[in-house]
DNA sequence: CTGAAAGCGCTTACAG
DNA sequence: CTGAAAGCGCTTACAG
């Protein structure tokens, strides 16, 4: 027997009863710190079971008693800021509550479509379920109730169940009034998704928004001024070239994320065009290379939603050491950020 | 009863065998394509799992077997576009081959220090892990050992692993070599990180690679020319700042990331000079919004690298259904790709 | 407060 | 080709 094979067999809850004397339904008591447990045998019990290196099996536990200790997140996409940022605080949030993330990217090859999320992903395998912007079919709902799972909703609500996000409408609402505030009266729209593309919603909620701000202020608007885009900075680049190819351009553009933002900007740029000076662009998001890029944006807390929604979860599940709550719709607050991309319109009169 | 409760019993092994009027050795038989079952009984099995909608316990699997079909990706951070894109090819491509991710990210509160892996996160948990360029500590390899845990590397190796990874003083040495072939004889570099920070060990590479490149080609360093940073675009921003303020400055900077070299650039734009005229920068990664940003760059395939990693690991666990391969050390190609950040240094000639 | 025993739902030799 | 039975390593009533 070599070192190493003496060091595979790691131990079980049999050794530690062995070694302690007692039976394996105590040790089991002893370790989980259920009631009905003498304080010597439950000292004794936590000293062997130290020497001995013992960790219960997380899949015999699984067994018995239902328990996985791991929560499903299911996200469209992970290469995207704000869903990166989004797991990255849901799992420290859930380890330090002793539970783990059991990750699936639904993205598929084009980007109207995602996989769908199947009994195979979820059947025993997790205690609940974050979904982050994510419209759930038919089937998939059938399918969390059928397998009586917790879910939580952040960003795109899934009904009846709790959700986490930001005021959608409102973050666009600041962001254009700001724009319309600095006297920007050609303002422009990227972001709007066909509305076939059933899995992306929050583009509707702040596309509606930005027209009702409009129309408030009795500004025009132009249909070859609201540009489509997959919300990624490439595609948002390219529509807002040709957009600013026209002699007959907005003096300002309104991206419904940061990523497109940027490409806005960067599009402006390229074209030989000044910003501000002859093109503000505001975002949503406040993206990590925002600061840097000197957009001004509406800055959503995106790792809060994501500690939200791990604590709701907890709850749910029935983890005694969450900071309390009942909260069922918490919406996170959203602030205007000024930088140094926006700027009143540039206004060609005579002393100019 | 409810229709909810009916929903909520899954059918289990039994179930099936009892329907199927066969044992439940032999469900479980044909449901795993073994062999030694009839055509006929596995016909039949295979219909009444499907109309039971029968889908096998994981968690009862791995208790008989030791195998869960979930392997333990390992991250520094997750936030950044480089972790985020490899996790995500990485899920992909187990997830094909019926496998899970269970995702761990050992950020900490301070940069330079991270989480420890330990045996709660893995024992019995995954049967599998991929470590994202994170160097292991000794009793993290004890412990991989121990568990008896096969281990595929991405970035910084791991010592008798598997590894995938680009080469780094290559990487650097062609970003260099790009500026040094324009002309550019000033050059600063961005993105040394201090000795002690143990879990990043790429920066080393490519600063050793810059440094040799300026050596060959008999150019002056300065000290103050190379910047440390916490790979962060603020924070290369806010060295970048500095650097430029003085005035005797580069007339062109190599950024070990693309993020770095989009502070930087930012950074020298605030200042009011102009890209590349006044200033070249060069990046490594080809990030999402380089291109977009017209950001000069050493383009690495991340997914790629994901992907490779992911097969590896997969054919070690003998999943039969990857395509061929013995390699155990892969190193991707990287290109150069050059865009509007680099130029011509200015020369203030008679004639300009 | 503690133990014996059943049970969670599979897989895997072992027989036949 | 198929079944009976042991075993994976816990948890959970049930007794005492």
């Amino acid at each position: 027997m070599t070192a190493r094979d003496r060091h595979r067999r790691m131990s079980t809850i049999t050794d530690v009863a062995r070694e302690a004397g007692v039976s394996v339904a105590t040790v089991s008591r002893a370790l989980r710190g259920l009631d009905r447990v003498s304080p010597t045998t439950r000292e004794r019990v936590l000293k062997v079971a130290t020497e001995l290196d013992y960790v219960a099996s997380p899949t015999a536990t699984s067994l018995a008693s239902g328990r996985n200790q791991v929560v499903g997140v299911v996200a469209p996409f992970l290469t995207r800021w704000f869903f990166a940022t989004l797991v990255s605080a849901i799992e420290k949030t859930l380890r330090q509550h002793g539970h783990h993330v059991l990750l699936f990217d639904l993205e598929d090859d084009s980007f109207d479509r995602r996989l769908p999320l199947s009994q195979n992903m979820l059947w025993k395998r997790v205690d609940g379920v974050i979904t982050l912007n994510l419209p759930m079919t038919e089937d998939e709902l059938t399918l969390i109730d059928r397998l009586g799972l917790p879910l939580v909703a952040i960003g795109t609500p899934v009904p009846d169940r709790p959700n986490v996000r930001i005021d959608d409408a409102l973050a666009m609402r600041v962001a254009t009034e700001h724009l319309v505030s600095l006297g920007h009266e050609r303002i422009a729209y990227v972001g709007a998704v066909p509305s076939n593309v059933a899995h992306i919603q929050t583009p509707q909620a702040r596309l509606d928004a930005f027209h009702d701000v409009m129309r408030e202020h009795g500004l025009a608007e132009h249909d070859q001024w609201i540009l489509g885009s997959d919300w990624t900075a490439d595609s948002a680049a390219a529509d807002t070239h040709t957009l600013l190819a026209s002699a007959d351009r907005p003096t300002a553009i309104a991206a419904a994320s940061d990523e497109m933002a940027i490409g806005a900007m960067a599009a402006a740029r390229a074209q030989g065009l000044r910003i501000p000076q002859d093109l503000s662009v505001v975002g949503i998001d406040d993206h990590a290379l925002s600061n840097v890029l000197g957009l001004t944006t509406v800055r959503q807390d995106v790792a809060a939603q994501g500690r939200e929604a791990a604590e709701i979860l907890l709850r749910s599940l029935g983890v005694d050491d969450v900071a309390d709550g009942t909260a069922t719709e918490v919406v996170v607050p959203t602030e205007l950020v000024v930088r140094r991309s926006t700027a009143a319109p540039h206004r060609p009169l005579p002393a100019d």
